[in-house]
DNA sequence: ACCTGAACACCGTTCAAGT
DNA sequence: ACCTGAACACCGTTCAAGT
């Protein structure tokens, strides 16, 4: 689209080609990221493609990736600048949410199983890594401020990943809810109906 | 092949083609669901299937059905017999974490974004509706008997399934977390760890 | 009603070839 | 290295036709 059609060097086709896969996520879902509309989108012939990614899962993996540093940049910025590491899990929390809500089909195809063993792409798990130690670095500094309780800062990152990743899934899964979740006031109602059964449990006469 | 090929008769074949499609789905996920696929399978020609279904999202939204059909008699079947209505949601919440973990696929599929709008399909709807009824009902007895604390039924349902939902999208979308998960115990250490978590939660001191 | 075969425009993937 | 065109076996979907 800048230049003339088919001049790309030094990687710009490879870039130009996730940019492509990336609208039709975002427009289509998973199931129209092909190789081929990629390639019509980015003005090369269907064949081009397979120079930089091996099949149409690798193509899907690198947009896992592409998420997950984008998480990870965002859960870092998010982190900086709180006094309190607690004030900095919560806005860790509601980048997290953000994004899963934001960009579904991304979310989905970040950690779900459209790419089938995403262990085996070493862009997919080091970007996951480099989001987990986000959580583990602000835990960490926590502990050390005294604003966190003792305990292993793992245990700790990964039990706080877990809730906050149910809370992300359940906004963009929440579309059998939906119905009576809009009623009682969309996401956020549903996040405070949440929370409150969390404080309160259901058990009555609570002291 | 149970008889002679393409001798089917009153809905043996919508039957058939549920049933390859559900094969399809648990052996290669949501994209290997085709309506050439389970026509092969069922033993049909390619076009037979477009006299039981409009499209492919069409039998995908049957399967989507069929697993909230599912959903709901298991938790019809495990409410049952409870004196505690407490120990009811528990019942229901585990045969609920149980069938994500079983069938990943199914799980998705019934409450992803494969199937566009899942409202448009009355079976999809009603199925989901249901299942969400045996909450209601559990929490209505619950409060009946005093076990369950006073409060909208419809909003301590809501709260509850989004939050047993959350943990079973954990179960399922646990990849990213596999690795350390596994670690600390695999599934039931996860769940061990966020329950934990949410009762102590993160603060110092507590009394 | 229910099924079939041919046809169309799409896929992913491989191969042989061009610069 | 990077791109292309032809080819193959698959799709979803439509049409005209058979019983």
């Amino acid at each position: 689209m800048a230049k003339k059609e088919g001049s790309f060097h030094h990687g710009d086709l490879e870039w130009a080609l996730l940019e492509a896969a990336s609208q039709l996520l975002e427009k289509e879902g998973p199931s129209g990221v092909g190789l081929r509309a990629a390639a019509r989108l980015a003005g090369v012939s269907h064949n081009a493609p397979y120079r930089h990614f091996r099949n149409r899962e690798s193509i899907l993996a690198a947009l896992a990736a592409r998420g997950l540093d984008e998480l990870g940049d965002r859960m870092a910025k998010a982190a900086r600048g709180h006094e309190d590491a607690r004030r900095a899990l919560v806005a860790i929390a509601e980048t997290y949410v953000s994004l899963a809500a934001e960009r579904p089909h991304l979310f989905r195809l970040m950690f779900g199983q459209e790419v089938a063993d995403k262990e085996r792409y070493p862009a997919v798990r080091e970007a996951g890594l480099r989001a987990y130690q986000v959580l583990v670095d602000t835990i960490l500094e926590g502990q050390r401020s005294g604003a966190i309780r003792p305990g292993s800062p793992e245990e700790l990152a990964l039990g706080h990943w877990a809730i906050v990743h149910g809370v992300a899934s359940l906004h963009v899964d929440g579309r059998m809810l939906e119905e009576r979740a809009r009623e009682r006031g969309g996401a956020p109602g549903l996040a405070r109906l949440v929370s409150e059964q969390i404080r309160l449990g259901l058990e009555p006469r609570r002291i």
